[in-house]
DNA sequence: GTGAAAGCGCTAACAC
DNA sequence: GTGTTAGCGCTTTCAC
C-alpha cells in the first residue's frame, strides 16, 4: 500500500498540534526531562501514542552533537572468531543504549576505508578495528584528530596513538609448539597466512622461538606460509608432507589453516596423523577424532574490553594509550599428545 | 590530546569561509550538482582537503529525508547460519551505497522490538527481520505503516503483509527422512528445537510427511523437541537412544542439535553410530568420519534475494507481496548412507 | 555561475 | 509548569 509517501511519521510538532500544547512540551514529555503536569503529560502522551510518534533520532543528534553509536570494522562478519567479537560488542553497546553499526572489510584497504568514512560521517563516536592491511595510518590519523576515538583489535594499526586489544600471539604459538616438543616431535610443520598478515608473522615469530630454546634449528623447509582461501593449496602440503624426512607434528597458524589441513588429511587417507595443533579453536575440535588440540584465543572477551575501553574514551578520559594483550590457554584434546614419529602412510 | 572537543569537524561553512565563497557554492562543488567553475571548484577543492571537511551525513538526511540505511535484525550474528547471511547482505547494501545496521535479538521478542525502533527512529528505510517469537504483530504493522519497508527471512510473520525469503523447511527435512527410510531405516528419531520455533515445527511436519508416504506410523518416544542450548539434553538423548527398541537412524533438526548428538556420542564412545542426517550444512561436516550427510540451505541466497526485494521496495515498488521459497539440497558424505540395523554398544 | 533565505525535527537557553 | 526563540549542518527554492 504505502509507498510514495516515505516517512510519514508524525512529528513533534504534530504531537503539540493534537494536543494543544507548545512543542517543547512535547519535548518535555518526550524526555522525561522537567516539569511538566500529570494532566498534561498524560494528554501528550495520547497524542503522542495515538499519532504513532516516535522521535526523529537525526535531528535530536544533530542538535545534540552527539550520536551514541559506535562502529566495528573486522575482517569477515563470516569468521567464527569475528562472529563472536562482534557478538561481544554488540552485547556492550546495546546495555549501554548505543547503536552499533559493523561491517566487514574483506580485508580489503579500500573497502575498508570507504567504511570508515561512511560510519565516521554519520556520527559514530567511536570506532573498534581490526585494521586491514595496507591501510593509510595518515587517514586513520585525520579520523581520530577531528574527534572519533578507536580502538584497534586484533591487530595493531602502525604509526596510531590509540588503544590496542590483541591476543599474545607470539607467546602462544610458541606455548603450542612448545607442546608438541615435549611429545617429543623435532620436525614440526608451519602452516600460516601470508607473511604480510601481522598475526601470522607473529605465530611465526613463536614457533621460531620455541624452535630456538628447544635448540633446534630453523627449516624453512618445514614451513609455509600462504592465505588459506583455496584448496589449491594441497600442492603446498605436499611438498612439506611428501619430503625424505617428512615432519612428525604440525603447528597449524589459524583456523582455516587447521580446516584446511585436516581436510587434506581425510583426503589422503593416511594411517597415522601427525600430531596436530591448530591456533584458534574451532567448533567441533572437540568432536572429531582425535580432538584438536587448539591454542585457544576469547573473542568475546577482546570484544568486552574493546568496548569498554572505547566507552570510556567517547566520555572524555584522557589517560595514557592502552595496549591490552590477552592470554591463550592451551587446550589438549589428543591431537597434541601423539607421541613418537609420524609414518608416512 | 582531542578530548571534550568531540566533532572537531569542520562545516561547510568552515569551508565557505577559508575559500571566500558561499556556502551553496562549497554544496555544490560537494556533491557535484550545479554549475561551477574550474576555478573555484579548485579553490574550494582545497579548502576541504586542508580542513579535512566530510559532509555531515546527519544534517544531510534531515533535510532530504532519505537515509540510505538498511537494517538487518537476525537471532544471533554468532550462527554461522546467520553470519553469512549478514555477510551477503552486506555486501549487497555496500554495492549499493547503503549502510547496514545489524544486531541479534538473542530469540528475544523484546530486545527485538528495541532493535527495531531503534533501526526505525534512526530513518532506516527498511529493514530484513528474522522475527523472534513473540514479536508483536501490531508493531510490526505500525512500523510498516509508517514507511518502513521489511523483507522477513527465515521465518514468516504471522498477520503480516511483506515479502518473505524462507527455506523449505519441510520438504527439506522429508527427503533427508526419506534418504534415511531409503537406506533401510524404519526407527528414525528426530531431535529438533523448541516446538515453539517455526522452522523446527516444519521440519518435524516434513519428517512426519515422509514417515507417512513411507506408511509408518509416528511413534513420539522417537522424537524430542527443546533448545539445543545446553549439555544438560544428555538425559534427552539418553531416553531416546537407551530404548528397547533404539532408533537405527537420526534426524537432527539443525546445527546446533548436530552438534550436540555428535557431541554425544563422541562421549559414549558407541561402538557404532546410527545413521545420520542432519538440516544445516556447517563446517567440519565433510572432515568428521564418517562426513555428515546434510540438508543444506543457502544463506547467501536468501540474503541476496532479502536485499534485492528490500531495495525494490524502498525504490517505491508497490507490487503484490512476493513469497519466496528456497529449495534445500542434500549433500550425502556418508553418515546418511550408513545401512542397516544400528547396534547399541 | 553564484548567493540569500528558509527550513528539515529537534534541543538549549532563557523567558514568563 | 510552560512557551519562545535560536540554531545544529545541510539542501532546496528562487533571486541575481
Amino acid at each position: 500500500m504505502s509507498s510514495a509517501p516515505r516517512r510519514a511519521r508524525a512529528t513533534m510538532s504534530d504531537v503539540a498540534r493534537a494536543s494543544g500544547v507548545s512543542l517543547k512540551t512535547v519535548s518535555r514529555v518526550v524526555n522525561g526531562a522537567g516539569y511538566v503536569s500529570a494532566d498534561t503529560r498524560s494528554t501528550v502522551q495520547a497524542a503522542i501514542e495515538q499519532l504513532g510518534f516516535r522521535r526523529n533520532e537525526f535531528a535530536r543528534q544533530l542538535r545534540q552533537g552527539t550520536t551514541a553509536t559506535m562502529g566495528l570494522v573486522l575482517e569477515d562478519a563470516t569468521d567464527p572468531f569475528y562472529s563472536v567479537l562482534t557478538r561481544a560488542v554488540e552485547d556492550v553497546a546495546l546495555e549501554h543504549d548505543y547503536l552499533l553499526l559493523s561491517a566487514s572489510s574483506a580485508e580489503n584497504a579500500q573497502r575498508s576505508r570507504q567504511i570508515i568514512e561512511s560510519f565516521s560521517s554519520r556520527g559514530a563516536d567511536g570506532l573498534i578495528i581490526a585494521p586491514a592491511r595496507g591501510t593509510d595510518p595518515a587517514f586513520l590519523q585525520a579520523e581520530l584528530d577531528s574527534g572519533c576515538s578507536m580502538v584497534f583489535v586484533d591487530r595493531p594499526a602502525p604509526g596510531i596513538r590509540a588503544d590496542t586489544v590483541l591476543t599474545d600471539n607470539r607467546g602462544g604459538a610458541a606455548t603450542g609448539t612448545a607442546h608438541l616438543l615435549a611429545h617429543g616431535h623435532r620436525r614440526i610443520a608451519f602452516f600460516g597466512d601470508a607473511d604480510t598478515v601481522y598475526t601470522a608473522t607473529e605465530r611465526l615469530s613463536g614457533y621460531r622461538d620455541a624452535l630456538g630454546s628447544a635448540g633446534l634449528r630453523f627449516d624453512d623447509q618445514l614451513v609455509v606460509m600462504a592465505p588459506p582461501l583455496f584448496d589449491a593449496n594441497t600442492a603446498l602440503i605436499d611438498a612439506v608432507m611428501e619430503q625424505h624426512d617428512p615432519p612428525t607434528a604440525i603447528f597449524a597458524g589459524n583456523n582455516r589453516w587447521s580446516v584446511l589441513l585436516l581436510r587434506y588429511f581425510k583426503a589422503k587417507a593416511t594411517r597415522e596423523l601427525p600430531a596436530f595443533v591448530g591456533f584458534d579453536d574451532f567448533e567441533l575440535a572437540d568432536v572429531l577424532n582425535p580432538g584438536i588440540t587448539v591454542i585457544a584465543q576469547d573473542p568475546t572477551v577482546m570484544g568486552q574490553l574493546a568496548a569498554g575501553l572505547l566507552l570510556r574514551r567517547i566520555a572524555g578520559d584522557d589517560g595514557p594509550t592502552q595496549h591490552i594483550q590477552l592470554e591463550t590457554r592451551l587446550l589438549a584434546r589428543g591431537s597434541g599428545e601423539i607421541v613418537g614419529p609420524f609414518r608416512a602412510r
